[in-house]
DNA sequence: GTTCTAGAAC
DNA sequence: GTTCTAGAAC
């Protein structure tokens, strides 16, 4: 097997998102550690915007620039539990996080709207995150795929497939460890990273002299 | 989710 | 010397 297949720092990473073992709470009304996005939109003074249905926050680590979440109040866990009648929902956090996007001065067409195939934290989420990818947050390799491969979940596909199907599928696991272990590419141009390093320093060219670096 | 560390691999 | 891997974290 190749050099992406003995990626095995995935198994750390699968870790946690299988939501096994004992973690550190990191305040006195969070228990777990997966539990820290319910506990940051019930303070109030981590909330851009709030609606009936959702609220909107910044992400703690961003992985670009620009990065929000927006969350709904009802206890949903993730899309897997979601279901036609939620479309109204689903668009409502849409417009909350487009609102959140314009508060950055860039053009709408700059931001991604979607959802993680296999979120670690608890509370459905979307992500609404600037095309940049450009910030130290983004520390690992699977950190790009989980936003620039099918892991990331778009929006608008979620909204198609709850009005065709009512339900979204569990991925099988082996589905979603090859999607982390896709080998890097720029998602501006053509250029594909000798590794990670090289990515990151090739996004920050992208920042700082364009599309055509 | 993240940070930290040691040791392997390149 | 740099990058990647692997595991712990009470």
């Amino acid at each position: 097997m190749g050099k992406l297949s003995s990626f095995n720092n995935l198994n750390v990473f699968w870790k946690f998102i299988s939501g096994n073992g004992v973690w550190m709470a990191e305040s006195p009304t969070q228990m777990f550690w997966s539990d820290g996005l319910i506990d940051a939109i019930n303070n109030t003074g981590k909330q851009l915007f709030v609606s009936d249905l959702a609220v909107v926050i910044k992400d703690k680590y961003p992985k670009a620039l620009h990065h929000f979440l927006v969350l709904p109040w009802k206890d949903i866990d993730s899309v897997y539990e979601l279901s036609s009648d939620d479309d109204g929902l689903l668009q409502e956090m849409y417009e909350l996080g487009s609102k959140a996007a314009s508060t950055s001065g860039l053009p709408a067409g700059q931001f991604e709207y979607g959802y993680h195939m296999k979120p670690s934290m608890r509370r459905l989420h979307l992500h609404v995150i600037s095309k940049d990818y450009h910030s130290p947050c983004l520390s690992h390799w699977y950190h790009w795929n989980a936003f620039n491969t099918d892991f990331f979940i778009k929006h608008e596909y979620v909204v198609k497939k709850l009005h065709e199907k009512g339900c979204i599928d569990r991925p099988h696991t082996q589905h979603v460890m090859t999607l982390l272990e896709t080998p890097l590419q720029c998602n501006q141009c053509t250029y594909v990273p000798k590794n990670f390093k090289d990515l990151k320093l090739h996004l920050k060219q992208h920042v700082e002299y364009g599309q055509h670096s």
